[in-house]
Parts: C-alpha cells; sequence; structure tokens
DNA sequence: CGAAACATTGACAACTTTCAATTGCCGTGG
DNA sequence: CCACGGCAATTGAAAGTTGTCAATGTTTCG
C-alpha cells in the first residue's frame, strides 16, 4: 500500500478537465470527448488522492511502483543537489501524467504545490496493459515523446540568458495552462529560479526588466499578463 | 527516397560493434549475443548510408520519416537560434539511436562529426512493426526512456559552474566511449561549447584548469586523458 | 491586526563572455 | 622534405551578466 501520512483516498471520481496527457493540441471539440484508452484505463484501474500545499507525494530513491496524474492542483518534481542547492526538474499542470521513470526508483522527488488532487495506478499495471494492447502502448510512448520533447525544450532553455529563460517558462506557462493572456502562477519566485537554474533576485530582475519594455504586466505577484507575445518569442527562438 | 547528395547507399552490412540502445549496461557476456527485437529489425529493414564528415544527415523542419543509428563515426544534433547562435542538442556515438522525434517534423539538425555510418529506417514502419509487436513497443520505450534520463542528466548539468560542466561532459563521454581512462573527443572545442552553453575559451580555459589540479591531462587537443576520477565526480555532484 | 513568508531593490563580488592577439596543428603544394 | 596557409586552440585583458549579501516593502493568513 502506498505510505503517504499527508493524503487521503477519494471515493469519488472527479471527471477530468483537461487530456493534455496527449498529444497537447487537442481540445474535445463538440462535447463527446475523444477516446483515451491510456487515461480511461488510469480511471478505471487507478484510485483519486488528495495531497494537501506543500506535501510530498514521493520521495527520490523510493520504489517507483506508481504513475500520477494530476487531476486539480499543481506539482513540481525535483532534485536536492549535494550542496544543498534544489534543482525543479519539472511543473506539471491538470491531465499531466508525472512518475513515469523508466527506472525501478524514483529520480526526482514530488510534491503537490498547492492542495493537489492525483490518480494512482500501478506502473507495472500499466506495463503489463501497454503489452497487451498495442493501442495503449503507442499512447504511453506518446507520453513518454511529449515528456522527451518538453525536457529537451527546457534544457536549451538553460543554454540561454536569464531574460531568454524567464520569457521561455511564462511562454511555456502559457500555452499550457492556457488562460489566454494571463498566466497564474502556482509557485514561487524560488520554484521559478529553481527551474531555470536562476536565483530569485535574478527572476524578480528580470521580470520587472520585461515589465519595464512593456512585454508584460505584473498585475500581482503570483499573476502575469503577456502583453507583447512577439517580442517574447523573439527572446525565445 | 532519401535525398541526401552528400550520402551513398552502402551494399555491405557492417555488424555493430556496440548495442548502447538498450539499457545501457548489457554487456554480450559470453560470446552469444542476445536478442534485441528493436535493433535486429532495424538492421533487417534498413539501408546502411555513409555521411562524409560535416555533412547533414537532417534539417530542422524536414519531415522526420526516418529513424536512425550510429554504427561508426559520430552525430551531433542542434538548432540554429535566430541570432546566428547555435545551440547542440545532443551528440550520438556508435549505438545510439537518433531521429526518432515523436512529431511529423524534426525538430533539431544533424550532421556527421567525422566520417559516419548509419543505418536507416523507416519511422512508419517502425511503429507499426510496435504496434505488432508488444516487445518492440516496449523496446522503443526503453530507448526513449534512455534518451530522457540522459537529456535529464545534462539538464543537471547546464545549472552548475563552467568547471563542473566540462567535468561531467568528460565524465559522459568516458562512460559512453568507454576507452578507459582515455577519451577520444570526435567534435571541436566549439561543439562542445554550444554542448555545454559556453563559449569555446571558457572550455579551453576550464579544461586547463583541470589540467592544473592534475585531475586530466590534455595529451592533445581532441584527447584527453582522466587522471583523477573520483575529482571530477566530486565537481559532478 | 500582526507575524511570517514572499517579493523587490540596491551595491558589490565573482564568474563568464567578448574582443584581440598568439600559438599550435595538419594537409597541400612547391 | 619543408614551407605555407588555414583552422583549431590557447591565452590575456576588459566588459558584461548573474550571484551574493543585505535592507526594505508587500502579501497572505492565522
Amino acid at each position: 500500500m502506498l505510505s503517504h501520512a499527508a493524503s487521503h483516498i477519494d471515493s469519488s471520481r472527479p471527471a477530468i478537465s483537461s487530456r493534455r496527457a496527449s498529444p497537447a493540441q487537442n481540445p474535445d471539440v463538440g462535447g463527446v470527448p475523444k477516446q483515451h484508452p491510456l487515461i480511461d484505463a488510469m480511471h478505471m484501474m487507478g484510485a483519486t488522492m488528495s495531497f494537501p500545499s506543500e506535501t510530498e507525494i514521493f520521495g527520490e530513491g523510493e520504489a517507483a511502483d506508481y504513475a500520477y496524474q494530476v487531476i486539480s492542483g499543481g506539482v513540481r518534481t525535483y532534485k536536492i543537489l549535494r550542496d544543498g542547492r534544489r534543482q525543479v526538474a519539472g511543473f506539471y499542470l491538470p491531465g499531466d501524467i508525472f512518475g513515469l521513470d523508466f527506472q525501478d526508483d524514483h529520480t526526482v522527488s514530488a510534491e503537490a504545490i498547492t492542495d493537489t488532487k492525483v490518480v494512482v495506478v500501478k506502473r507495472s499495471m500499466l506495463m503489463t496493459l501497454a503489452g497487451r494492447d498495442p493501442v495503449i502502448g503507442r499512447e504511453l510512448l506518446n507520453v513518454t515523446g511529449s515528456e522527451l520533447r518538453r525536457v529537451q525544450t527546457r534544457m536549451l532553455l538553460l543554454l540561454k540568458s536569464a531574460e531568454e529563460r524567464v520569457a521561455g517558462f511564462l511562454l511555456e506557462m502559457a500555452e499550457r495552462a492556457s488562460g489566454g493572456n494571463v498566466v497564474e502562477l502556482p509557485m514561487t519566485r524560488r520554484d521559478i529560479a529553481d527551474y531555470l537554474g536562476l536565483t530569485f533576485e535574478t527572476v524578480s530582475r528580470t521580470l520587472r526588466g520585461l515589465a519595464n519594455k512593456a512585454a508584460i504586466e505584473v498585475t500581482a505577484p503570483r499573476r502575469i499578463v503577456l502583453r507583447n507575445w512577439s517580442a517574447l518569442r523573439l527572446l525565445n527562438a
């Protein structure tokens, strides 16, 4: 059994609002949801669990027995480096699948950023399913491929200047959360800094810099309005 | 048909010397090679092609119709940024599979670093095979998982200082090429710099610094001997 | 309302890049 | 065989960017 002291298993099965796990741009137009055997299977077989804000979902080095999908809230995965620095490996928003390490042990830790609901399913069961049903296997491959692309994109981001990194981060968040021009950040400046490999002071200064250029507007610390997408994309290229 | 002016299709089918594509630590002990359906399939169905040094294998934005495995030589994938900077996305050594983008178009360009032989196979055929044979599907998933881990490792590297990046790079190359303490670099300082997000001057200075600390020895510009692994690993965190 | 955490801002230090010059390596042709 | 030319690599000095340390302002939440 999972031993998450801070969590509890919900009896209800909330409908998922987004299906980001499959190739991103896939709006369910017309009200009739498309078939997503992998996600359907996860919801069929999995348990829904809740994690309060700032609680651990799994730790680095623990057995990677389960895979997760975010239902609501947000999750960050991270590593603590020997010198004490923290590297955020990724943020996961509703619809995203995480914990799918292809090793026996989790290579990162995972925490709820805010109060979060996830669906949990045995990884071995997913693998068995994938072995039986090529469609599910193919979907798993797609999910992994998406994750790979996302990591590669971020890797390329880390090669660039602070301004370019922050711009890229804002664009990524805007696309993933898709709230139009307004980006609601569920995470702190330090989270962002650890994600981008900067200090939180530099993140703060860079945001101000972008605001001074009229590329963005910081209406509240966690609420940023994108004013000039092309300027941001120029930095992204 | 592939339209690589600079390449030609070989009639011979050279035996592969390494099987890095499968979970890395998998030496074929006992002389009898293990079964690798994915690789076997690639060699069965694929054509062997040669690319002279510094020639393009595919370009960013081209249709991603083919997947490749390096037989001999070396390959780099990269992006050119609008401002002219080049970002090297990855190096591929014999045994490595590349071009497996999970999109319609290649997200990076690929070039032969030195004279290089590769096996080429239709990506759609791999996918069809994977749909029919869960074992191959599983292997594809493993290859992708390995790539994912490698990218994640490099991502962590990019957060660190120049010295730590260069040390990490040397360790990665030493492990992948596994020529004992001697690392033969097929790429230039500029390639390394573009891979690590540094300038070639910094790479050069850092190598000297490591040499001064007796951690390495630069016996020739492209030939580096690792003298003190634990010192390098300490930098690796 | 008040405390704690989060965020911003400034000054200075450290590291990396940029610009410039020099050295070393290697293949070609005399 | 050696000289030359071209590219890669090294090295130095100055400039720029980001990190560090410190102080202050702001939001959130009990």
